[in-house]
DNA sequence: ATCGGCCCACCC
DNA sequence: AAACGGGTGGGCCGAT
């Protein structure tokens, strides 16, 4: 190690010429990291540190020295802005992190990109994540939750094969705003630009020998994209989500009323618990004692001077006595005992009780019990959306459930609770959009999941753009249709989307054609022009086609067919057979896709995006089966070993999933590669750049709010907006037609004061 | 008290 | 005995 501490313009002059030399070497790399302070808000952590270096030279600059003091350091970060007193150090390294002219190296680096963004107003890009390549490398073997496995440690481990000092974790949180630096703090700084380095080395064999190169480019890529995300945080109208969140508890308690009149005369009320449980205690334990007449008889049976007649004569009274008080003390213990453990049971469970009826209607499990009390209702068995909707005509309770649980949602799920995210610096939500989040490749969302917000208008009308900005939601026109399409190759579907025909018609069409021609009306649109047209039986048979479009790749069943449908398991074959029949070259693609990942144990979509699987094995199987007999008290093999007919059926159910997810995979993934490739700071074929170049905070042209799979939703001010919305839909188009090109690529797309959908 | 499995509901 | 892909969140409930 060679680590030289940044303190001044001569330390800056000599780390410049060292960044320099690495920029017009053959392979222009370093590795970067920073060293912040710990706050619980991330938009209040400020840097400490920057790193950068490699095997040979590694560079900490203390920001300090060049805030002067830790009061400065704290107050002249943030916000984006870069400040006088830290101009010479990001006017040095600029060059080097603003530019694709060398790769920068680091584990979670878009912490980083954040950091110097937020901090210093310093853009990072062109960059090498260890961690995300590392995600893309394990997709579906190793779980993104694994302990011990995604650190830098844990790679350094793998790659190099050398262990770190366990010092390092108490080090990494050694680092504040004012103590000066220790030799240590540097040493260890200074490792975190070199070690990332030679696992560098080792992805990229990796990568180019397992061709994931291009997946890794595509994620590299997106991560500032995403920092910024993080950082712009999405404007949620509080007023107008408090109002929507009062509108529904009225509405909930209103449900709640009505649920009481069902559910009263089944449960009963209510009771509260006994009022006198002190007393029942006092009662049960005065009883413990000898009352006044078994005492004296009792003490008279002791004297001395009596004959043993006379003595036996008391003892009997007494005992007499005895047996009468412990009697009434065991009657008073039981009353006692039942009374204080309902009033415990109550204290738990009334509490959940929202209506006036003895039952928690949020419990399925005591719903159901109630339900099956009702006439006509003796056999229901569960109470999801499905059961309730199919049953909901002839049992006005089953309404007044749907009712109560959506209301209960909203309140729960959509309430003031997601207020509670609101970062008191911005006013915004600052929600983690977890890059690698699905083994698909697609992101997650927590703290709040900006993923799940109602498609309600009420709800999506919340979040807002700031005043003098509009906000420009755009989306994929049948994302998921198109890279079917591509894939297979299907001579329908491509000639269908090329002439811009309803897809789902045609298919139904194809699949029902006498059916379909008898059910044609007057000025059907489909007749017209291909269109989704409004004769009402076409509709019906219309939406059948459309749940298999869509089932398909998800590996659909007749029997989930038939449940979606609520059409009987025959029926449902017989649809699913039709469609293979008539979709003939998709058929086989989806079934060649399942075979392919069932062979090989890996599915790859249209980017080169891998999912491995584990491959099941007769020992592997048994184990969950034998887990699970142990496990399931009502299975009829409780407590038995594992069978060799259960374990057969396990491989075999472990192959058929193996199928769907690995068909399934190709779809999502090449749909979560394409977006992810629009928003980055990538350039495409022709070197035209994509959406990160334009919406760069520093440009202030657009901000990126929150992006779900295959929508994307910014802000700009409302001079650029439209210009921003043309760019935007531009870089959408491009990326997803470099993996789908047979047929063209459609954005849609909204432009408004809100978030629309 | 806390945790994990399960059900249910929301999204694409 | 049991499968329609990928997620998060909230509540309940039994096990620890």
């Amino acid at each position: 190690m060679n680590p030289f501490l940044v303190v001044d313009g001569a330390g800056l002059d000599k780390m410049v010429s060292y960044l320099t030399r690495v920029a017009t070497s053959a392979q222009p790399a370093f590795g970067l990291d920073t060293e912040t302070d710990i706050q619980e808000n991330f938009l209040e952590q400020r840097l400490r540190t920057i790193q950068v270096g490699a095997k040979e030279e590694q560079y900490v600059i203390d920001l300090l020295a060049f805030a002067e003091t830790p009061e400065n350091l704290k107050g002249l970060q943030g916000f984006r802005k870069t400040s006088k007193c830290f101009e010479p150090v990001v006017n040095a390294i600029r060059p080097f992190l603003d530019s694709n002219s060398v790769l920068k190296i680091g584990h979670g680096l878009q912490f980083e990109y954040e950091m110097l963004s937020w901090n210093l107003g310093l853009y990072t890009w062109h960059l090498w994540c260890t961690l995300v390549v590392e995600r893309v490398r394990w997709a579906g073997l190793q779980p993104f939750k694994r302990k011990g496995f995604w650190g830098m440690e844990h790679l350094v481990e793998r790659y190099l094969k050398v262990r770190m000092s366990e010092e390092s974790e108490r080090l990494q949180k050694s680092f504040d705003l004012c103590t000066p630096l220790t030799d240590e703090q540097v040493l260890y700084a200074s490792i975190d630009t070199r070690l990332p380095m030679g696992v560098y080395h080792g992805q990229k064999l990796v990568c180019t020998s397992d061709r994931l190169l291009e997946t890794a480019q595509i994620e590299n890529d997106y991560i500032p994209a995403n920092g910024d995300m993080h950082i712009n945080g999405f404007k949620l109208d509080r007023d107008a989500w408090m109002k929507l969140v009062d509108e529904q508890t009225t509405r909930h308690t209103e449900h709640v009323r009505v649920m009481d009149t069902f559910f009263l005369p089944i449960v009963g009320k209510k009771n509260m618990p006994a009022e006198n449980l002190l007393e029942l205690e006092q009662k049960w334990r005065a009883l413990s004692d000898r009352g006044e007449e078994e005492m004296s008889y009792h003490v008279m049976a002791k004297q001395y001077g009596q004959t043993p007649q006379e003595k036996k004569e008391w003892r009997l009274k007494r005992d007499a006595l005895e047996d009468k008080r412990l009697l009434l003390k065991k009657q008073a213990g039981e009353e006692y005992k039942a009374a204080s453990k309902y009033a415990t049971w109550f204290k738990k469970e009334g509490d959940k009780m929202e209506g006036e009826a003895c039952i928690v209607y949020a419990s399925p499990a005591q719903l159901v019990a109630a339900l099956q009390k009702m006439p006509g209702l003796e056999k229901i068995e569960d109470t999801n959306d499905k059961t309730l909707s199919k049953l909901r005509s002839e049992f006005p309770v089953l309404v007044a459930v749907e009712n109560y649980r959506s209301t209960g949602k909203a309140v729960s799920s959509f309430g003031e609770n997601i207020l509670e995210f609101i970062n008191p610096i911005t006013g915004r939500l600052h929600s983690r959009h977890d890059q690698l989040g699905a083994v698909t490749g697609r992101m997650a969302c927590q703290k709040p999941n900006l993923m799940q917000i109602p498609v309600d208008p009420r709800y999506r009308e919340c979040f807002v753009a700031e005043r003098l900005r509009k906000m420009a939601t755009l989306d994929y026109d049948g994302c998921e249709v198109r890279i079917m399409t591509e894939a297979s190759g299907d001579p329908v579907w491509t000639e269908a989307l090329n002439n811009n025909w309803d897809i789902h018609s045609v298919v139904a069409e194809k699949m029902r054609t006498s059916d379909w021609v008898k059910a044609t009306l007057e000025a059907c649109a489909f007749v017209a022009r291909h269109a989704k047209c409004d004769c009402p039986e076409h509709k019906h048979i219309r939406s059948e086609s459309k749940s298999i479009n869509f089932g398909l790749a998800y590996g659909l069943t007749a029997k989930g067919l038939a449940d979606q449908l609520n059409i009987t398991e025959e029926r449902a074959q017989a649809l699913l057979n039709l469609w293979h029949a008539s979709n003939p070259v998709l058929s086989a693609a989806l079934t060649l896709w399942g075979d392919l990942a069932k062979a090989t144990c890996e599915a790859r979509d249209l980017a080169g995006r891998r999912r491995l699987f584990r491959k099941p094995s007769w020992e592997w199987c048994k184990e969950i089966v034998t887990a699970n007999n142990k496990k399931y008290k009502d299975s009829r093999n409780y407590g038995k070993p594992a069978s060799e007919g259960q374990i057969k059926w396990k491989m075999k159910s472990m192959m058929e999933s193996i199928a769907r997810e690995g068909c399934n995979h190709k779809i999502q993934g090449t749909n979560a590669s394409a977006t992810k490739l629009s928003m980055g700071c990538g350039f495409d074929e022709s070197g035209k750049p994509f959406f990160w170049h334009y919406s760069r905070p520093d440009k202030e042209q657009a901000f990126l709010c929150n992006l779900v799979h295959d929508e994307a939703v910014f802000e700009s001010p409302d001079e650029k907006i439209t210009e921003a919305y043309e760019v935007a839909k531009d870089c959408m188009i491009r990326a997803l037609s470099r993996y789908v090109k047979k047929v063209p690529v459609t954005v849609d797309g909204h432009v408004d004061t809100h978030w629309v959908k």
